[in-house]
DNA sequence: GGTGGGATGTGGTCTGACCACATGCTAGCG
DNA sequence: CGCTAGCATGTGGTCAGACCACATCCCACC
């Protein structure tokens, strides 16, 4: 009836039932490859196939060795997976640049949405407020790091990613983190290919420094939604600048521009 | 100094780099796995496990036999790998279901919202509006599906998934749909999970198909406020109905729920 | 008691072989 | 001359076996 599932599928199923039943959880090691190739029936490489795409989504880590630590051990890290699947679809063209941006616009509203809101119950709670109040610590330092004027472009704007990854994994939700992680790679490569056009870098980055300073305020301050139209502004303004009238037509060999005859 | 590179990751790594440079496109055939392998300088397994993750992360599809058609071909559809990696980190305690919620309600508060602001632009423009509205044909036919007395719960729940699926889908966005999709398995297992423990499933039901049709009424009046808090409440009072007290402690053999001693 | 080196177990890779399947060509038949 | 059955070919899918590199562990030797 339906197609048969291949030898690697299978391994796979089996991995995420014992997932899913709680026999594997994070830090357990996987049964050797042979061992597992004998127990469900099928060669070690289709074993190692449906190993590769576990380690790739994030899954597990393996290491060569003897003893623990060696193995395939389950590490549930989403980030490096998530990462990985949105810039093969980038690259792949299956993931249209302005989608990428009005995502972030409306996940990281929501994020700082979130901390400004929990930096107001933290102020207006007497006791423990300062472990309620979220801890913008990698953020904030992000902000000084940025500060340095030796910094080229691509440095910058890596650290400016890395900054809105850190409001992320400050909000605490993991999915939007694990998302946003994805989304990195991505936005690193259209600011940088969109740098190319500003008019003067040193005042645009400026600006994006007393930008990000004005974000980390209203959050500090509990203020919501100043933090939310701040954090659009931000990113909205700059993609505009910067991918205001070039859609990069690039599509087939008939890129002439010319009407075609028929 | 650094770890070389494996050998199935070179090859990963060409792929990508023919993809972003343009070599490779949606479409095309990637040669054959015994000739990357010596084009590469690596064996065929090699090649298979980085074919494999590219298969995984929906990059390409594979089929034997010969001629067009068969072989190895890019397709770039997200949805299927974003649905296994989800899938599975739910799986593996990566993502707290709590975090799955928080970030539907985000991401189908900012669908609903685009969807109603595309109405109302399509009603305020005389000529060509019909090909501006959104097309909201797919989720309707969810609706009258949902009608279906004969459904189980499962059927139901599944169907439901879908109609939200559909909804992001018809808002244009591919990051959101893709991510959407993944969210999608796992939101229907904490849906079904949840289902049990409720007083009385013909009345929910009931309740959601009614939410359903309230929210798709909301976007084409063009709405948008309405539909937002409207697909939040949705959203959010399944989840709080099914899952308030319960944090289902399965933790490890100490889930006895009397209070340890100490 | 300390220490060095071999034994062991693990993933990483390659090679070669065979199978299943889809296609395309060709020889043979009507 | 045209059609069709069946073989040739090219592809992914899988397996078995071998070897390497590496980390650890253990034991004999000093």
């Amino acid at each position: 009836m339906s197609a048969p599932p291949r030898a690697w599928e299978t391994v796979l199923q089996s991995i995420e039932l014992d997932l899913l039943s709680g026999r594997l959880r994070p830090g357990d090691r996987l049964p050797p490859e042979r061992a597992l190739a004998v127990e469900l029936g099928v060669g070690r490489s289709s074993v190692r196939e449906a190993i590769r795409v576990l380690e790739v989504l994030g899954l597990l880590r393996t290491s060569a060795g003897s003893g623990p630590g060696a193995g395939a051990i389950i590490v549930a890290l989403p980030g490096g997976g998530m990462s990985a699947l949105m810039r093969l679809q980038v690259a792949a063209r299956g993931f249209p640049v302005a989608d990428v941006v009005k995502t972030r616009l409306v996940l990281e509203a929501s994020v700082v949405t979130e901390l400004a809101e929990a930096s107001a119950r933290a102020d207006s709670t007497m006791v423990a407020s300062a472990s309620l109040r979220p801890n913008l610590r990698a953020p904030v330092q992000l902000l000084g790091a940025m500060d340095s004027p030796a910094l080229t472009e691509a440095e910058f704007l890596a650290l400016d990613a890395e900054f809105h990854l850190a409001l992320a994994e400050a909000s605490g939700n993991q999915v939007v983190t694990a998302t946003m992680a994805g989304l990195r790679s991505a936005i690193e490569g259209y600011a940088r290919a969109g740098a190319t056009s500003l008019a003067s870098w040193a005042d645009t980055s400026t600006r994006l420094r007393a930008e990000h300073r004005a974000i980390v305020a209203a959050i500090e301050a509990g203020d919501a939604p100043a933090a939310r139209s701040l954090v659009h502004d931000h990113i909205a303004g700059y993609y505009a600048e910067t991918h205001q009238a070039h859609h990069r037509p690039a599509r087939t060999a008939d890129a002439s521009g010319y009407p075609v005859a028929r």
